[in-house]
DNA sequence: AGAATTTGACCATG
DNA sequence: CATGGTCAAATTCT
């Protein structure tokens, strides 16, 4: 598994690196070098820390959703009683507050200049939009689509940057506990859902989200940065500071017959946006997964007294905060000029 | 008809 | 009180 990860990350970085080579001409910004450049380094670096550690620093995708009751995960029965509508929220907000957060940068570049819903493998919901202060796009949020069936609680948001009305930040909250209809894989079924199948499915989902884009949209996945840390697990850690993810491709290797000719669609810091829509159309799908996701839980006490999926799980519960350890502290942030 | 989206109102938080 | 996040009725879409 980790050996998958392993090669990866590695022909990611020989890709990259053919990908430089073809920027070798004056007509090319030193800045999109540097850029590449970065992206090469951090797939190394990734590659050897994982070699290093022998375990996969920080883990591509937190654990599956923490076992939430479904009644709890669902304030919203048609509650007659107002009063019991407000405890419901309450527990809403409480349960917000546990569940992971991450970023991800998402730069959609489509050849008619149509952006479209940003398809990332899962079925959202609109539940809601607003203009968000100092910004120029409103901010949409999205639920999953099953959690009134499967009380999935994953959520999103997504924010079309200011500067450059390609990318979006696209924030999730929580993980998936559903099951996405769409593929329901056989093989896997047949063993049940278990926890520590967690890198499987998320391969399954990347798979699956690539297929999406190359069919539809383009789809660059920019980087992803960390948003929050709880303050106990890391006494040590400048919390203050935030800590930015270089940017990763883990794009699965099996299917990429269509790798061989992408274009240097690649992206340009936030800078040089104008001669990128005078690209055509991406002809490489570029996914990235991240690397970093670590759980934020901010209250402490809610996570004692939340102990089931520790219980529950042998693997232990990638919700509680000790995941944190899980991420590398070796790792160097140098793309941190990447984001505005 | 059922599902998805829109949109103003409501609520928690700082 | 301003702001961000969510709800839910109304509306649109399939």
């Amino acid at each position: 598994m980790e050996k998958a990860i392993i090669i990866n990350e590695l022909t990611q970085g020989r890709e990259l690196v053919n990908q430089l080579k073809r920027h070798l001409d004056p007509s090319t910004s030193r800045q999109t070098c540097e850029l590449l450049l970065d992206k090469i380094l951090s797939s190394y670096e990734k590659s050897l820390s994982m070699l290093n550690w022998g375990g996969f620093a920080g883990e591509p995708q937190p654990a599956r959703g923490s076992p939430h009751s479904f009644d709890a995960s669902n304030p919203r029965s048609e509650g007659s009683d107002p009063d019991s509508k407000d405890q419901c929220h309450r527990d809403v907000f409480k349960k917000r507050k546990t569940l992971p957060r991450w970023t991800e940068q998402v730069r959609v570049c489509s050849g008619t200049g149509v952006e479209g819903p940003l398809d990332d493998g899962y079925s959202w919901r609109k539940y809601g939009q607003k203009d968000i202060l100092g910004a120029n796009f409103p901010r949409a949020y999205y639920r999953c689509t099953h959690r009134n069936v499967q009380g999935c609680l994953a959520t999103k948001q997504v924010q079309r940057s200011d500067q450059d009305s390609s990318i979006f930040q696209v924030t999730y909250r929580g993980r998936h506990t559903c099951i996405q209809s769409s593929h329901l894989n056989p093989a896997s079924e047949t063993q049940g859902p278990k926890p520590s199948q967690d890198h499987q499915e998320k391969q399954e989902q990347s798979q699956e989200m690539l297929l999406n884009f190359g069919t539809d949209l383009k789809v660059e996945e920019l980087g992803s940065r960390e948003e929050i840390f709880p303050s106990f697990s890391f006494p040590s850690t400048p919390i203050d500071s935030e800590n930015e993810e270089s940017l990763i491709f883990a794009e699965p290797m099996k299917e990429n017959s269509f790798m061989g000719n992408y274009s240097p669609a690649f992206l340009s810091p936030a800078t040089s946006e104008s001669n990128y829509f005078s690209l055509s159309p991406c002809q490489m799908n570029f996914f990235g997964m991240d690397h970093n996701l670590q759980t934020s839980e901010s209250d402490i006490n809610e996570i004692i007294s939340a102990p089931t999926s520790v219980t529950n799980s042998p693997i232990g519960d990638l919700d509680f905060p000790l995941d944190q350890v899980d991420f590398d502290p070796n790792f160097q942030f140098d793309t941190s000029e990447f984001f505005t």
